[in-house]
DNA sequence: TCCTGCTGTAAAAGAGTTGTGAACGACGCT
DNA sequence: AGCGTCGTTCACAACTCTTTTACAGCAGGA
């Protein structure tokens, strides 16, 4: 069972799709529980980075590479920070939800889980 | 009859299986009985070095090489004390099975095994 | 049996990592 | 210019991981 489903919409338009969230890659947008989502481009390209490799353990190196490009300088903590900004936008519009799992000492995995009892 | 399998799986991925262990060395996760499984970074690399020798006995002069890299100080317990962590997280995943072997004044062996009667 | 050396492991101590608010500058808009 | 937004950086607290230490239990040998 994967953690989120990702599939195409029609032409060069994908979706990934987990839990009550929704990533529509093309038109840039994020919707949360039907609501749209407001993300800075940034936490939109952290976002996509992450949803569409669910259940990967990524390094911080290679988030920073995909999302800023090149290589991380050292005590970089932009990753974090964003992580920090994107969790705090997604429980505010989905409470209950999991989605960034930290994994000490390497980066950051994509983990869709429902906090409900 | 080997104790582990190792097969790529797809370019790049790896993945070591020894009973309901499953070590994903390119994602650098764990799965017991297919559930995820939380290990620090040394906890998995340590299981990965021992993990991709099956029933082969490792030195502890070895192991710390791979894992801390350079020469083990003696008397060192490092090795020691990251094998019991290892075992009780396993264990406690798995129940009824043993990973790793002590060989006395030596070092350790992965060798997997059921316990059930 | 009494040493001695080795291993298992809990706990203390030390080192490193992460979460996050706040400050700051850059940019665009009115 | 004044304002709001965004991205970056910094600082600090809180937390987790690693290393070291200490001790108890074993096993083997004299």
């Amino acid at each position: 069972m994967e953690a989120a489903n990702s599939h195409l919409n029609g032409p060069g338009g994908e979706v990934l799709t987990a839990g009550p969230l929704e990533v529509r890659l093309d038109q840039r947008t994020v919707l949360a529980d039907g609501r749209g989502l407001v993300l800075t481009v940034r936490e939109f390209h952290l976002l996509a980075v992450l949803a569409s490799r669910p259940e990967r353990v990524v390094s911080r190196e290679e988030i920073y590479d995909l999302v800023w490009g090149g290589k991380m300088p050292v005590h970089d903590r932009s990753v974090d920070v964003y992580v920090s900004k994107l969790r705090h936008k997604l429980e505010a519009s989905i409470p209950h939800w999991s989605y960034i799992q930290t994994h000490i000492g390497f980066g950051y995995c994509f983990s869709p889980r429902s906090l409900a009892a």
